[in-house]
Order: C-alpha cells, then sequence, then structure tokens
DNA sequence: GTGAAAGCGCTAACAC
DNA sequence: GTGTTAGCGCTTTCAC
C-alpha cells in the first residue's frame, strides 16, 4: 500500500512572495489586488508580480473570505439538477459566473422547504456572496430568508408574488396567447388547458395568460376546459389529462403548461387510441431538447433557459457588487414552435365552433 | 440609493457559546466535534450543547477550513452540464454528497484541457477534498494532475487507460454484445457501427466491444461497416451516419454508440426517406430521458447515470476519510431495453450492395 | 478534563 | 508608498 503521504497542499503563502521582493506581505496584498494596487509604486508592482509569477504564488481564497467576509462563491439551488429546464439554467449562470471569477454552488434541494433552508442556511456559513433560486415557488420561505438577511439573490425561471427580489423569467403570460392564437387560426374553439401546479409562478400565471387569451377571441375563460397537474411530471400529466379527456369529451385541443405536461398526455392518448393531431391538438411549454423528435413532433412555445441564467447571473453580480440595487424584473420573450401536434380540427366538429378551420400558416 | 447596510453576517462564534456555557473556546470546539468530543466531561458537553441550540450557533466552514486545511467540499467537473447524461450523474453524486455533509461545486469545464486544468487549480486552492471527474478522455492531464498532488479523486462514466485513479464506468464491452446478440437473434447479419469519439473510452471501448460481439457470433469485425463520429451529438452523428450509408448500402442495422448518434442517424435516415426498423435497425447507448417517444421508440442499452453519480460519490468519500485506499474500479451492469427501432431485416435481403440506392446528396 | 496560546493566510486600519 | 499590527473563527498542541 501506499505511504499516506499527506495530500501535498499549496505551500507558496503572501509572505514568502514578500520575501521575494523585498517587500512586506502587505505590500504585495496591495500589489496583487487591482483594486488597490494603484497605491504601491509601479516598480515595486512590477517585482511584486514578477515574484508572484516566478513562485507561481496562488493567493488562497479561504484565508481571503476568512477576513473579507466575501467568498467568490455563488449558490445555485434547484429543485432537480436532472429536469431538462434546470440544467441549461445552470449552465448559462455558470457560464457567466465564472468568467467573472466567481465559482458556484450547485444545491439539489427538491421541494422540500425545510431542507432548502437547511441547505441554503449551509451555503450562508460557506459565505457565499449569493443566491440564485430556480426553486421558489410564488409565496416562499426561501426568498424571505434571503430578504431577511439582505443576501443578494435573485430568482429564476419561476417569481415569487410580491417582487422582493429581482428575478429573471419568460413572458408567461405572451406564450399562452401564442399558443392559443395558433389554435384559434386552426380553427379550434373548444380548447381545455392542462396546468401547472398554481404554487408555481409559472403554472399559476399561464393558467391565468390562458384565460386572457381565451377572452381576446371571444371564448369564455370560465367555461374552458382546465386541469390542474400536481407536478411538472410526465406522469401526473397523464394523470391530469385523464380527467380532462373524460369531463370534456367535446375538446379539439389542449393547450399544457410545459412540455412534460404534454408529453403526458401524449401517454394517454396513446393508451385511449387517439391521435394527435387528429383528435386533439396539442402545445407545449419549453421546447425542451428531444420534443422535436417525439411523434408527433411536439409545438411548443420556446424559453431560452440558457439566457435566462446567463441573464440572472449577470443581475446577481450586479446585485453582490454594487450597493442598494434595486429589485429588477427581467421577462424574456418567447416564441411559438409550430410543429406537428397541432393542425385543424376534424370537419365533422359539431355546433359549437362552426367557423370553417382556416389551412395552418 | 439606499443605505449601504452591510448583508447581516452571522454573529454567533464558539467564544460566545463559550461564554454562556460557562467554558473556554477551546473545550466547545472539542464537545462539538464528534471525533474529539470524548475528551470533555459528559456533563460539560451536555452544557455546551444546550448553549449551541440555544444560540442556534453555526460553525463557521471557513474558518475551520483554513486551520484544517479540509473543506468538506467537493468538486465535480462535467464537461457540458446541459448534456443529459451527466445530469444524473450529478444528481446522484450529490445526494451522496450532501447527505454525508460535503458541498459541491460544480464546474462546467467544456473540452478544453487548459480551461479544466484551470479550473481544476482554483478548486484545489478553495481546499476541496477531492475531484470528481466526468471529463476525462483516455489519456488525460486532469487525471495526472490529481494523481501528482495526490488529490482524492475518482473518474466517472469514462475511464482512463491507465488506471491510475479508481472509476466509476458502465460495462461498456458487456452492452454492446446485448446490442449486437439481439440484432443477430432477430436475423442481422451485416451489422454496421456508429462509433464515438476514439478519445474517450466509452467510444474506444464500445467500438472494441463490438468487434468482439460480431467475432462471437462469427462475423468479421474487420469487415463490419463503422464510421466514428467527431462528437457524442445528434449533428455529429448524422454526419457519420450519411458517411455509413454512402459507404455501406447493404446494412440492415447499426448500432450506435450512444443515443445522441443514434438520433442523428435517425435525422438522415428522414432525410432519404427510409424507415426504421423497416429498412434499418437501430441500437443507442444510454437510454436517455425521451427516447422511448421518439419515432420509432429507440431500442437501447440502458445505463443507470444517476447509481454512476452515487458511487463514485461513495468512493471518493473514502479516498478522503481512509489514508492509502487503493485504486478500485467499479463496472454497473447495464441492460437491453427493447422498443420499436429494432426488427428483422426484410425478407428481400439481396446480395452485397444490390439494394436501390436511394437519392444521396 | 480543561484552559492558554499559537496560528492557518490573508486584508485593512493605522502609523510613519 | 510602505511597514506594523491586529485580527477573521476556528483547531490543536502544550501545560496543568
Amino acid at each position: 500500500m501506499a505511504q499516506p503521504q499527506k495530500t501535498t497542499r499549496r505551500a507558496v503563502t503572501l509572505k514568502q512572495v514578500a520575501a521575494a521582493a523585498g517587500v512586506h506581505a502587505s505590500t504585495v496584498s496591495r500589489a496583487l489586488n487591482p483594486a488597490t494596487r494603484s497605491m504601491v509604486a509601479p516598480a515595486v508592482v512590477a517585482r511584486v508580480m514578477k515574484a508572484a509569477a516566478h513562485l507561481s504564488y496562488r493567493p488562497d481564497p479561504v484565508a481571503a473570505s476568512l477576513r473579507t467576509g466575501r467568498s467568490k462563491l455563488v449558490g445555485i439551488l434547484v429543485p432537480d439538477i436532472a429536469n431538462t429546464v434546470f440544467a441549461p439554467i445552470l449552465s448559462g449562470a455558470s457560464e457567466r459566473l465564472s468568467a467573472q471569477g466567481y465559482s458556484v454552488i450547485v444545491a439539489d434541494v427538491g421541494n422540500d422547504g425545510d431542507r432548502q433552508l437547511d441547505l441554503a442556511a449551509g451555503l450562508v456559513a460557506r459565505r457565499v456572496d449569493g443566491l440564485i433560486l430556480a426553486t421558489v415557488s410564488r409565496d416562499d420561505p426561501l426568498a424571505a430568508f434571503c430578504v431577511e438577511r439582505n443576501l443578494p439573490a435573485v430568482l429564476v425561471n419561476r417569481a415569487e408574488t410580491m417582487a422582493r427580489l429581482s428575478a429573471v423569467v419568460s413572458d408567461d403570460s405572451f406564450g399562452m396567447q401564442l399558443a392559443v392564437d395558433h389554435l384559434v387560426e386552426l380553427g379550434h374553439r373548444r380548447i381545455g388547458h392542462l396546468a401547472g401546479p398554481a404554487q408555481h409562478s409559472t403554472g399559476f400565471l399561464r393558467r391565468r395568460g390562458f384565460g386572457h387569451a381565451l377572452a381576446a377571441h371571444g371564448l369564455d375563460p370560465a367555461a374552458a376546459p382546465c386541469e390542474v397537474a400536481a407536478a411538472y411530471t410526465r406522469e401526473e400529466g397523464a394523470v391530469a389529462m385523464r380527467r380532462l379527456l373524460d369531463a370534456h369529451p367535446g375538446m379539439t385541443a389542449i393547450v399544457a403548461a410545459n412540455d412534460l405536461l404534454a408529453l403526458g398526455a401524449y401517454d394517454v392518448l396513446r393508451e385511449r387510441g387517439l391521435d394527435c393531431p387528429r383528435d386533439l391538438s396539442i402545445v407545449g411549454h419549453n421546447d425542451m431538447p428531444l420534443v422535436d423528435m417525439v411523434q408527433p413532433p411536439l409545438t411548443t412555445v420556446r424559453i431560452s433557459h440558457r439566457e435566462m441564467g446567463r441573464q440572472a447571473a449577470d443581475l446577481l453580480q450586479q446585485a453582490i457588487e454594487e450597493e442598494g440595487i434595486s429589485v429588477r424584473n427581467v421577462v424574456l420573450p418567447s416564441r411559438l414552435i409550430v410543429r406537428g401536434s397541432t393542425a385543424a380540427p376534424r370537419k365533422a366538429a359539431p355546433a359549437e365552433g362552426a367557423k370553417r378551420p382556416r389551412k395552418a400558416r
């Protein structure tokens, strides 16, 4: 067995660089920090830099953190890393953050509020400079936690109702409008909604947006078929879809609050021998990877999650580095991607939607 | 501008707990650390614990880290967080690690070797206790980096050729055997391989496994159609697939080195008006989410990436906590999931390349 | 079994 | 401009 030789720890300290450059440690610290460099004579700066490079000195962020209280560390809380929605958010955020010298601690915190709070507290103990939250419900203890301790934080993907923190979200209402406009244009009148959980802003706002969009076409939102899925999963989507179909056999189209729910709806259609889009048109939301390959290819509202992550990172950086930044809300536009899951309703559509379906665009 | 009121930092220190309990700070430290608790009189321990709980004391990991050199921090390097293969690995690993009190820093490091090394060095500066590497090529500088500084590290998903570090991988060879057995059993003889990049162990070993599997059925590996994709992407899969199809019109089935490549193959089939599985059977590898929903549903070799992550985490924890652990290799079994992309070859299969080549591009 | 003291590597008042 | 000094909050010898 190998010698239990301890991990070789980094050895070069400020002091050693100081000795090599013939100055005091504090001078080295000043010379190496861009913000304080101007306090030091240019000649000395040069000498110090050379010595540091020569010894391949690397500053110790832990020691610096202990001293300053800052850490160049940012925490990102997601409910589920493996969910294809959060991965690009993470990716976009960490791309930006690491370009700015921040490291990212990812916490896969699930949906349990206490656990979330716990992990957040852990990150704070680690002295993260700020938090990006992809987890919050419309009224979230985690948001309150950050507000209370005045910890820089920005919400991404989901917002909370009272806007105490900056957030980057997509335009849920607009997205639903795109979806409904598309279906109405195809000739649909009996349009149902497979809604997301109401405690998330996305579920809530998309449902409301759906109603508004219907009303804009003179359709009655109150009468529209709607079932709420218990979670944003294919399985729960299927469960809600069965209810929806049982209660409203006359529907010719549905708008799902996200792609996973739409795929759950696919499962139910298959299980009942129904054909999409012949018997029922379906619109999703998110444009996750691979939904262009399912059968039929899913018509959906595209959101750039990676861009959301990037913007959230930028907002957070500002919140960290500039004091007293005000709350800001960034709303990203979405757009409709028309594929094969939507078509004109079958001719045989009786009474209700008498209008002749137009040829799709 | 708002009052530049600083973030409320945690206030309760060891000293304060000590004062509250009427003992010295060092005693509190000993009482609170399970490893040293036995040095303190039980009564005192109780008193200290009570005081700590009462003040809701939280130890400062940064200070502890500075003092001890350890951090309860683990770095995970992935080439692409958004890739559906790595997300579950991450998820499984962080599940285990956080259960053991470790926090996870995820670095999305891309494929650039220098950048990888740089970020790894940054993590080491942050005093991570160990690294999980999902990035390595078969001969990787990153692996060398860890070995050199004797930094606990385990490889996941991909292994390096000289096994200097522990690794958790799936049984690539066995997986290919499952795929080939299945196709041969269906009656295929002219089976091609859409290979992954040879610098990754997966690409290399699956290709070799493919050859062995062929040989086991009396087929000549050297004569088998094979094209290597430049990367594990749908696009590169398509590129390689076009070459494969052009060069070997007589094939009746292909085994792809992973699902993304298989989906690229789907794209090419569609573009050429070919039908899967009627004209060509396709087998993937990984069983990514949603490949059961594409058309046709993909027959593939299932790997539990989440489990890989979990086991890598366990191995790493051992490497960190027990000195002189030897290199260990965990090979996870895979299994074939038969879906709709494989079927018996068409009866009419004529000699070599007699089949009418369809419109090539 | 407990207290005293030193110090991890750095930064920021404060001197000069 | 640069050196001196004093910690950040913790752990760990070393005394007793």
